[in-house]
DNA sequence: ATTCTACGGCTTTTT
DNA sequence: GCCGTAGAAT
């Protein structure tokens, strides 16, 4: 039988779908049921039980921080999980597409586009198919990236008879596709597209690796879009290994072209499904677990599940009302204080979830004010910044130097005198003669109507990129790379000579881009050597893409980003309800529970497509689940949103939990608090309607933040590479040493705060 | 070529 | 009320 180990502490369904044998298999996994758990145990019980060959199975995931964790926790198991391939849906493709680039008509070397990128191609596309109709640049995005998702190429687009905007749609979409070609670039929507299409129409591929692929097991199922859900039917048809895990009460990406249908409609497409549905929920107490359900419920067409606990009933959920959003803030930095006080409740277990990204202001204020630390998750990330985009962009064309998108990007950073005319001119020039901007700057005289300066100031452009190119070879790893990039194209230079405060952060940023490639690169060799130790899969399945460190490094920016931090040490995390998705917390403050904020006011019109307000449910589903033991809902009799002053009704979710679930300060209590941070008494009518409506019835970045504040270590021998915690800066890797001992002066690269020179005793090894 | 001002318009954003 | 874009001004 099964040794100890893969099977412990599993409930029957959980056993049953680590147990499962061949064929389709579809987890309906409820919010704490213990899923990735399941996933990990099957991948391993694959591996070690049935003799699986690691190279034989893929995992997908959305988010590269799931992959990491699936990855780091079937490794613990004992798994050499370096061959089996656990991964986003994107870096799969990515890779795929790198060892099949010929065969959909790429070369191997091609570059990532983001959307800053994708809009300056579409404005390029507009141009050229001269329409007149008001179509913007990000509506023709919008619409393109939607075909995308739905896996449509541009002849395959759906044009209605004598519509003319879809019919413009489909000329630039057209248009779009083939400048992306000239320039050896893809957008994201294409790594999953060119794939489906090469699956499409290359049976000897397809078939090659179908072989390859014995076990296809696929995570968060529900956020699958249609190109997906295709490239999935023709890897793994039925009756294949196919292995679904999701929710369809989690959705909550539909308006990215999630389909829901595909998690409902799977047993239908693949006829003989096993359906194990993980109902027991490990994560929040009774009360709270009811009060989810009460809210979901309420949704139709949903795969019926119940969750349940064996855990206590708790607290009840609480309700925060307040006379507007500072009151409310003021009212969730009281609770924090008692939860701290009285609950023993640790910072770094709390978390504020709102709406809309709008809402998180008043908020940090409010916790500012109060000296309470927290993290803002998602904030606005290092690769976005954009000094570091135009690095990149360089750092791309290095490699490929084809690519439009970044030559229009740089041509004039730092500034050299390239106007827009300039660059209007020669790229009419490269649109007529069908030339990549690159190859247009062979000979920039043959330009119609530059002038002199302008011919001498683009030719020197096409010197600096060709000696990039020339460079980029040359150097040994990516750091090399990016000190030659900054070296050459004098960015830092010119920002310190500007010498303004931002220009200085900006310079830091770049310098931080050193620190990140030379991470990557100490990375990359330890990577290397451990897979050096494992036995190499047979020839037949493993062709590993081609690829330079510089590539490697630019694939990870394209698709990896930074490394998702720890949500923060001892400080409340806030964040979007979307981003909560994934996550627990002891305590959940949910704030703005109005009608027109949340739900959002595009769910509530009377035209709205009711799956809008359907999702917002599965948002407050979502919500709801994170919290352990404590969840407080927060609403405000009045906010400011979009500079009017608004009044709300109390949101419909409030009222589908059951009054015997929810609990409230005394009225005197409340007003008493509330005229604390604010002077007059609350509308009167208003309240009454307010309790009468309540007597019926599982990655982040960290930005703007706090910091706490030791210990001690010595410095022995090569500590390069290696992950050390600062008790002020947090979670970081030493990148370079001088000295020795606790004195050895450290040059670290913190996730949070980018490169500090710091004193080693102040350092632990983490 | 950069810098200023006026206007519109407005979720969510794994890759 | 804030931010990003488009257009004009310097």
């Amino acid at each position: 039988m099964e040794e100890p180990g893969l099977l412990d502490d599993l409930n029957p369904p959980q056993r049953d779908a680590v147990l499962h044998g061949e064929g389709p298999l579809l987890v309906l996994a409820g919010a704490g049921s213990g899923k990735t758990r399941v996933l990990v145990r099957r991948i391993a019980s694959l591996i070690l039980k049935r003799g699986v060959k690691p190279w034989n199975v893929l995992a997908v995931t959305f988010t590269n921080k799931a992959a990491r964790e699936m990855r780091h926790r079937v490794e613990r198991l004992g798994v050499p999980v370096s061959a089996a391939e656990v991964m986003t849906f994107h870096s799969w493709s990515a890779r795929m597409l790198h060892i099949e680039a010929e065969n959909v008509g790429y070369e191997p070397n091609f570059v990532i586009y983001d959307d800053a990128d994708q809009l300056s191609v579409v404005r390029r596309a507009l141009a050229e198919v001269q329409v007149d109709s008001a179509l913007t640049p990000r509506e023709a995005l919008h619409r393109i990236d939607q075909q995308k998702n739905q896996g449509r190429l541009p002849q395959e687009m759906h044009v209605a008879e004598g519509d003319y905007q879809a019919a413009t749609v489909r000329r630039v979409y057209a248009r779009y596709q083939e400048l992306l070609r000239a320039s050896n670039a893809m957008d994201f929507g294409d790594l999953l597209l060119h794939l489906v299409e090469l699956f499409r129409t290359n049976a000897e591929v397809l078939a090659r690796w179908r072989r390859r692929y014995h076990h296809v097991l696929v995570d968060e199922f529900q956020d699958t879009n249609p190109v997906q859900y295709q490239l999935l039917r023709l890897l793994a048809p039925p009756p294949s290994n196919l292995v679904v895990v999701g929710d369809d009460d989690q959705s909550i990406y539909r308006w990215r072209g999630a389909e829901v249908d595909n998690i409902l409609g799977f047993p239908g497409d693949y006829p003989g499904t096993k359906v194990v549905k993980l109902e027991q929920n490990y994560r929040s107490d009774q009360n709270i677990l009811e009060a989810a359900n009460a809210v979901i419920r309420q949704n139709p067409r949903r795969m019926e599940k119940r969750l349940w606990s064996q855990r206590p009933r708790g607290e009840l959920m609480k309700l925060l009302l307040s006379r507007d959003e500072r009151g409310e803030a003021q009212a969730v930095v009281e609770e924090i204080r008692a939860l701290q006080r009285e609950g023993f409740i640790p910072l770094s277990q709390m978390a504020i979830f709102f709406r809309v990204n709008a809402q998180s202001r008043v908020m940090e204020d409010a916790l500012r004010l109060a000296r309470i630390p927290y993290t803002l998750v998602n904030a606005r990330s290092f690769y976005e910044r954009a000094e570091i985009k135009d690095a990149s962009a360089y750092l791309r064309l290095m490699l490929n130097p084809r690519s439009d998108a970044d030559v229009q990007r740089v041509i004039n950073v730092p500034a050299r005198g390239i106007g827009d005319t300039t660059v209007e001119r020669l790229s009419a020039f490269a649109s007529a003669k069908k030339l990549s901007l690159f190859e247009a700057l062979v000979d920039p005289a043959q330009v119609p109507s530059l002038n002199s300066g302008a011919v001498r100031r683009l030719a020197a452009f096409r010197a600096l990129v060709e000696g990039l190119v020339e460079a980029g070879k040359g150097a040994p790893d990516a750091a090399a790379a990016v000190k030659q990039m900054l070296d050459r194209t004098g960015m830092v230079t010119a920002l310190h000579t500007e010498g303004s405060r931002e220009s200085v952060t900006r310079a830091e940023n770049l310098e931080e881009l050193v620190g990140a490639a030379q991470e990557f690169d100490l990375q990359r060799q330890a990577a290397e050597a451990a897979a050096a130790a494992n036995p190499p899969p047979p020839d037949d399945v493993a062709a590993p893409p081609p690829s330079t460190p510089l590539q490697a490094f630019l694939e990870q920016i394209s698709l990896v980003g930074e490394a998702d931090q720890e949500v923060g040490e001892g400080r409340v995390a806030m964040m979007t309800l979307h981003a909560a998705k994934g996550l627990e917390f002891d305590a959940v403050f949910i704030v703005g529970m109005e009608e027109g904020v949340f739900p959002h006011q595009r769910a509530l019109g009377a035209d709205a497509d009711p799956e809008e307000m359907a999702e917002e449910r599965r948002l407050c589903y979502v919500g709801f689940t994170r919290a352990r033991r404590r969840l407080f809902a927060s609403l405000a009799q009045q906010r400011s949103l979009f500079g009017e002053l608004r009044i709300n009704r109390p949101s419909r979710f409030l009222s589908d939990v059951p009054p015997e679930l929810v609990a409230m300060d005394q009225p005197q209590e409340l007003e008493r608090q509330q005229s604390r941070s604010m002077p007059m008494p609350p509308p009167s009518a208003f309240r009454r309607r307010q309790r009468d409506d309540y007597a019926d019835d599982e990655g982040p970045r960290i930005d703007r933040s706090y910091a706490q504040t030791s210990d001690i270590d010595a410095v022995e021998g090569d500590v390069r590479g290696l992950r050390v915690r600062h008790p002020q800066f947090g979670q970081g890797t030493i990148l370079d040493v001088t000295g020795a001992g606790p004195d050895a002066k450290l040059t670290i690269r913190f996730e949070s705060v980018g490169l500090k020179r710091v004193i080693a005793r102040f350092v632990t090894p983490s």
